[in-house]
DNA sequence: CAAGGAGCAG
């Protein structure tokens, strides 16, 4: 047991207790006074600390940063930690900050130094600064050392210079498995299967890593799952990790059943087999499942992490479940589960897409980081919710912070603007996309601006538009026209888009119920005949329109023409006031 | 006086 200290510790002792990664958390969390002294009476505590620190999972690399600072001057030791710190939890930018910092201090690092350094390359930074890596290690002869030169393989595979790493390789006199398997992890990744096929099959011993970068190639990259299969089978033994590759094979395909089957005979389970599996319904239009199974984890006592908790919020937003939502946002909080952007981000798009604005934007408010995704999911929330003027603000506030905006930001603008029929705000930023924020626009974007100019009536420039955008329109592009030209009568540009439509094979049932209705509007009786008559020949139908809500914890469905639903009458007087109060605002 | 390279969820 810690006592809780009333005295203070000596750094000695202080030390002793850091022996065991376990409490450490609770030993910062106690002795922050007696750490705060040691660090100031002995120069070699920080080091010391600091590794300590590096041996937590998770570490924090802001704290492993506090403690490095009080470090007099760090050795080789001290830096190779801090870089390693920063390699393992993805911050490549600040691992080479260290690295670099170290040279300037006049230290060249160990051959320890370098697999941190080259993994960090590997993750983000690209080959160039990986081939600079590899002249020094040469040059400081620590091209001799396995882990330097595995390192070196890894670097140049994840850089798509998987021919560099062969070479370097082929030229091992010496390898161990972990050479043969980053080759292999290598090929598999620049989609090479057969070559990665090829080396497996020479290596002299295999482990469960060799096996499960195979299994992982040939159900995600290749899509061949029962190859996958194939291979699992096979396998002497098997790990957690290859179970879970392999169920994830299973679920990125939509194989669910499989997926379940294989989960349920697992000998043991931990928080990423769960996460595959929610996720993987959650994808697949089964957020009903994801929901149970993240309960079915609870009760289990697996305590869910972020990704699972993403999982089960985006299952919420599926379904439209606000209750359920509220009480996964209220759990995943006194469960003191990370708030990081991610989660928050979910949060706040399943509030807008449950219609609840206010704690939506109660949780955007109580953000202190952003992410791109975070403005997006606000400004297409408040979008489609019909408050375009409350998200033209949010895009405002973006441009003052200076955030950094991606084309969903304007496509979200657009068509929020389209909702709200801000039609000149709408042009505007179309005008300033790519002339003030350098983003090009894409199909989508001409889109939303046809939509926008063809929701207020503004056909012909609607079909200009379509004429002058430098990519060829999609289908979606002349149905919109369509559409518009319904609610603002236009037979000519109707039936001009339902030539391009046909053209694109896209004249699907809804494209002539969509003419005729116009033609009926105008009161050209033959020409809806004809269509109907078309129809009837092209055995075409109309589909069924369908919507789902939830009220209370259970899922209404709602199917066009149905009239079986328990409250029936209730809905449709409310249904029949909403129409006349819209006609009465118009 | 401690440490490194390869595989699974977003």
């Amino acid at each position: 047991m810690i006592s809780s200290s009333s005295s203070t510790l000596l750094p000695k002792t202080l030390l002793s207790l850091l022996k065991k990664p376990k409490t450490i958390p609770r030993i910062l969390q106690i002795h922050a006074v007696s750490i705060t002294s040691a660090l100031f009476f002995d120069p070699s505590f920080a080091a010391r600390l600091l590794f300590a620190v590096s041996e937590l999972s998770p570490t924090s690399p802001a704290y492993a940063e506090t403690v490095f600072s009080q470090i007099p001057r760090p050795d080789t030791f001290s830096y190779n930690t801090i870089i390693r710190i920063h390699a393992h939890c993805g911050n490549p930018l600040k691992a080479i900050h260290f690295f670099a910092l170290m040279r300037k201090n006049g230290i060249f690092g160990d051959n320890y130094t370098y697999p941190f350094v080259l993994k960090a390359c590997g993750s983000m930074l690209g080959c160039k600064v990986g081939v600079l890596i590899h002249g020094e290690v040469i040059k400081r002869g620590f091209d001799e050392d396995l882990f330097v030169r595995n390192g070196l393989i890894s670097c140049y595979c994840k850089n798509g210079e998987y021919g560099l790493g062969r070479k370097l390789f082929d030229g091992f006199v010496a390898r161990d498995l972990v050479s043969w398997n980053s080759m292999i992890a290598g090929y598999v990744d620049y989609g090479d299967m057969e070559e990665a096929q090829n080396l497996f099959d020479e290596m002299p011993e295999r482990d469960p890593y060799s096996w499960t970068i195979l299994i992982d190639g040939y159900g995600k990259k290749v899509g061949d799952v029962d190859r996958a299969r194939k291979l699992f089978d096979k396998m002497p033994k098997r790990d957690l990790v290859c179970w879970n590759s392999m169920i994830d094979g299973y679920t990125s395909c939509g194989k669910m059943d499989q997926a379940r089957e294989l989960f349920e005979s697992m000998p043991e389970r931990n928080v990423i087999s769960w996460s595959i599996l929610i996720d993987g319904y959650a994808q697949h239009g089964n957020p009903k499942e994801a929901l149970d199974l993240f309960q079915q984890m609870l009760h289990q006592g697996t305590k869910p992490d972020k990704v699972s908790a993403v999982g089960a919020i985006t299952a919420c937003t599926q379904m439209g479940a606000l209750d359920q939502g509220r009480w996964l946002h209220f759990y995943l909080k006194k469960k003191k589960i990370l708030f990081d952007v991610v989660v928050q981000t979910a949060l706040i798009d399943m509030y807008m897409k449950c219609g609840s604005l206010d704690l939506a934007s109660d949780v955007f408010d109580s953000m202190c980081e952003r992410s791109v995704v975070t403005w997006n999911v606000m400004i297409v929330g408040l979008g489609s919710n019909g408050c375009g003027r409350l998200a033209l603000e949010i895009f405002h506030k973006m441009e003052r912070e200076r955030a950094p905006m991606d084309d969903l930001t304007f496509l979200g603008v657009l068509t929020a603007c389209t909702h709200t029929g801000l039609v000149s705000e709408g042009l505007e930023i179309f005008e300033r996309m790519k002339s003030e924020f350098g983003i090009e626009p894409k199909v989508e974007h001409y889109g939303a601006l046809v939509d926008l100019l063809g929701r207020t009536g503004r056909l012909r420039e609607a079909r200009n538009v379509i004429g002058k955008m430098p990519m060829k329109p999609t289908s979606a592009l002349w149905g919109s026209l369509l559409a518009a030209c319904r609610t603002h009568k236009c037979v000519e540009l109707a039936e001009l888009s339902v030539e391009q439509l046909a053209k694109l094979g896209a004249d699907d049932s809804g494209v002539y119920v969509l003419l005729s209705n116009i033609y009926a509007g105008e009161g050209m009786w033959d020409d809806v005949w004809r269509i109907r008559k078309l129809m009837k020949t092209g055995g075409m139908r109309k589909e069924i329109g369908r919507s789902a809500v939830e009220v209370d914890g259970t899922v209404h469905e709602f199917i066009y023409g149905d009239s079986s639903h328990p409250f029936m009458q209730e809905i449709y007087a409310v249904l029949q006031d909403l129409s006349n109060s819209v006609v009465s605002t118009r």
